[in-house]
DNA sequence: CTGGACTATTGGCTAGGCCACTGATCCATC
DNA sequence: GATGGATCAGTGGCCTAGCCAATAGTCCAG
């Protein structure tokens, strides 16, 4: 690690391996072909001789096409389309996002919501321990003229893990970079992170009291103070 | 699609490819070894003979677990790292769906119930004349003794690109597999098609009042009792 | 009509080979 | 001492070839 790495320099090339490429080369192929679900690829060994490669390394392009749900790779039948040829567009449609604010604060209402909810109903005492230790970390944090960035998310984690579902915690986790973005620019305004922490509270008595419709009433205020800050920075761009 | 499917046959045996199995292996070993970003695995003809696979298969391995972002592999370095473990987890819990029904209609809830409302604060007349044909379609299907599982994602869609939420619509997609057998299943018991239908009723009327409150209501009810059936069944197993 | 056997086609995985890349080390030059 | 070039060992990249397992289709017997 260079302590100081020059900011003027240019950016290192992008290694693609072939499997990649390979992989790319089929999805284009498949959608200029109007190809659709239940659809067959060609036989490996047909279309790794067609595409100039390996049959080794057709097969790591399908492995990495298998898993992100384009294809089903069968033994002794073949390798047949799932119809979601546009999975691999989805990800970089989600990656480039940047300016979607208003969608990003849809999806945190509808799950951060549900997640209060749910917290308050499945909540144990560990859950609420995190809870508070966050709470007092962000109270903290404040105090010493910080924005509380880190308890705000240690918060918010602690809420989701006290929801107690697994499938609600790993769809926050795909979409933890958009939701920090709102998060960390709504801490910047003055005055917010008081308000924010004061939201908290909220949520996290809410929680303690096992009532799920004032979580998610105080979860969704939350949400909504966070949008006003996001929405009037998007008007400014 | 047949017309009528037996409903008491087993589900087949879930085949797993082998590069499956040793990616899985690779990713509980980092985590039993705590390792963390930046690291590096065994050289991959150590790891293949100690797995005892060919060096193939576990680059196969590797693919998968580069694509989904647990490693980068570096040619004429090795294996490295990114410190996200968790995220194979992710796949996981996707195709090991059929034991957590009560997961599901949770994340359905959030976002289904979301997606209502701002469909009745967005819709325009077009998406009206969808949710119209959609209930037309189940209302023919319920009549002619069919359980109405086409008109019912029909249905569902359009109230989805009423909401005019592409960051939701995405992550319905992504999820849908998922939902599909939880609305498979209710529609799959005696009397739930006409239920279903009622629910839709509501539920596009809210929309088409422009009652965001109510629209989602009626979505969280419907889930709800789409939620009864599920988790009745999922007891019996 | 159903079940069993057979065949052709398909993918699954292995083994081995050789080349390309990377980082470390050493040496020469300034 | 710092820099650049050459060399080497270890690494992954991709290929070829082979043989086995799985699948779907066809045919035949009961």
């Amino acid at each position: 690690m260079t302590p100081q790495a020059p900011s003027d320099l240019p950016t290192p090339l992008a290694r693609t391996r072939l499997y990649e490429q390979v992989a790319e080369q089929i999805t284009t192929w498949i959608r200029q072909n109007g190809l659709s679900s239940g659809d067959r690829l060609p036989p490996e060994r047909e279309l790794a001789a067609r595409l100039g490669v390996s049959r080794a390394t057709l097969s790591q392009a399908l492995v990495a096409l298998e898993v992100v749900g384009v294809v089903v790779v069968r033994h002794g039948d073949g390798t047949v389309l799932t119809g979601r040829h546009s999975e691999s567009r989805i990800v970089e449609a989600i990656r480039a996002h940047a300016d979607r604010i208003p969608e990003i604060i849809d999806i945190r209402d509808a799950l951060e919501t549900k997640i209060a909810a749910l917290a308050a109903q499945r909540r144990t005492d560990e859950d609420l321990a995190a809870i508070d230790a966050a709470l007092a970390a962000m109270e903290e944090a404040i105090e010493h003229g910080d924005r509380g960035v880190d308890a705000d998310e240690q918060f918010h984690a602690a809420v989701t893990a006290a929801a107690h579902s697994d499938l609600l915690a790993q769809t926050m986790r795909e979409i933890s970079s958009l939701i920090r973005e709102t998060r960390i620019e709504s801490l910047s305004q003055p005055g917010r992170p008081r308000n924010s922490l004061s939201g908290h509270r909220t949520i996290a008595e809410a929680i303690r009291a096992r009532d799920p419709e004032a979580a998610a009433a105080a979860m969704h205020a939350h949400v909504e103070m966070v949008s006003d800050v996001a929405l009037l920075r998007g008007e400014e761009r």
